[in-house]
DNA sequence: GTCTATACGTAGATAGAC
DNA sequence: GTCTATCTACGTATAGAC
């Protein structure tokens, strides 16, 4: 307990979290609503500390960004890996991306909701990381329709943009709070996607 | 060809249309990356001109997204009065959710993806009319159970969120110069939602 | 209705002390 | 590594001439 009043902010210690303080904000706020100055206060430092950590305000949203690729690919190759079952599999990797885009970090959410904030080059590296992601969606899509799960007349890749689409949305209206939880919406598109919601005469 | 060259700029008569140049740069680069300077130079004009017509930037961008309710509303409620068939009724529906979204104007994209430049105020409002916009749907699914096409065991809110997200996200990809049509991918998210993707034993 | 001129704030960024 | 101090640019917005 000594030197405890006003510790200087630069002995609190923020050292690592900047990029999560500029995540949250650049979540709540958006990219250019959020000034360096409210990052710095987040992190108790003043706006010119930051240039030590990153060269500008767009290297930050950049490095944000690709931990944010980093992170939802890793959840959902660990979603995949944890069962045998294609159709079951299916199931927890929908869970993953949305437990990842809406729980785990808010660096998912900016870089699907931020992207038009870099700049033409910056984009670039982002939208080929991005890509690469979505292409496990692709293969685990494609496993599936050559095991015969999926029917072979589906289109993969509108199969694959149509859903990751309806995931990334539920971001836009997710209340931790309200009646849903994020399993159950998760669970409620898979069983959309494979079964539909129309009113069969047959069903197994 | 009187009185051609260096045609002043204010007897270009760009009337009407600030809204539909601001629309079209607020889609393009998003609301605060796209200052009143440019707004006003697509239009011709200098940006204090603009003042004559909306009191403030955000003034502008709330009368857009006005709008753009209105014009997915009225093409939605349009295609659903153009069929009594429920399930060609939610294609035709689906599509023209698209169509408003993707082709007829810029202002539908923005009212989907600005809203949160809004104020605390504005926000309010422009929710409140999307809501409605919302409860159009609300109405075709519900009908749709009612009558026994959809099973009644499909959350009926869940559907419409899940359904417009999948719609919504369309814009973040579609190339109209691509390999899909608009209608192509519209028919592909009705068939998904009504059938589903699985291989079935039995089918009709 | 539009222009001219400009006020005012705040943004991102930099240099050098500590 | 962070702070102090500051530069420069640009944003929205306003007042008054035309």
């Amino acid at each position: 307990m000594v030197d405890r009043q006003i510790t200087p902010a630069s002995k609190l210690g923020d050292q690592g979290n900047v990029l999560s303080n500029a995540a949250r904000l650049f979540r709540e706020k958006g990219f250019e609503r959020t000034s360096l100055k409210e990052i710095a206060e987040a992190c108790n430092m003043l706006p010119g500390s930051l240039y030590y950590r990153y060269s500008s305000k767009e290297a930050l949203l950049v490095e944000l960004m690709r931990r944010g690729v980093d992170l939802v690919t890793t959840e959902v190759e660990t979603a995949y890996a944890s069962s045998d079952d294609p159709v079951e599999r299916l199931r927890l990797c929908i869970n993953a991306h949305l437990h990842a885009l809406l729980v785990d970090s808010d660096t998912v959410y900016v870089l699907l909701f931020e992207w038009r904030s870099l700049s033409a080059e910056a984009r670039g590296d982002i939208i080929a990381l991005r890509d690469q992601y979505e292409s496990l969606w692709a293969e685990i899509i494609e496993t599936m329709i050559e095991q015969g799960v999926i029917r072979k007349d589906v289109n993969a890749r509108l199969l694959r943009l149509i859903g990751l689409g309806a995931l990334n949305w539920v971001a836009t209206w997710f209340d931790p709070k309200g009646v849903y939880t994020l399993d159950g919406i998760g669970d409620f598109v898979w069983n959309v996607i494979m079964d539909g919601v129309i009113r069969k005469s047959v069903r197994t």
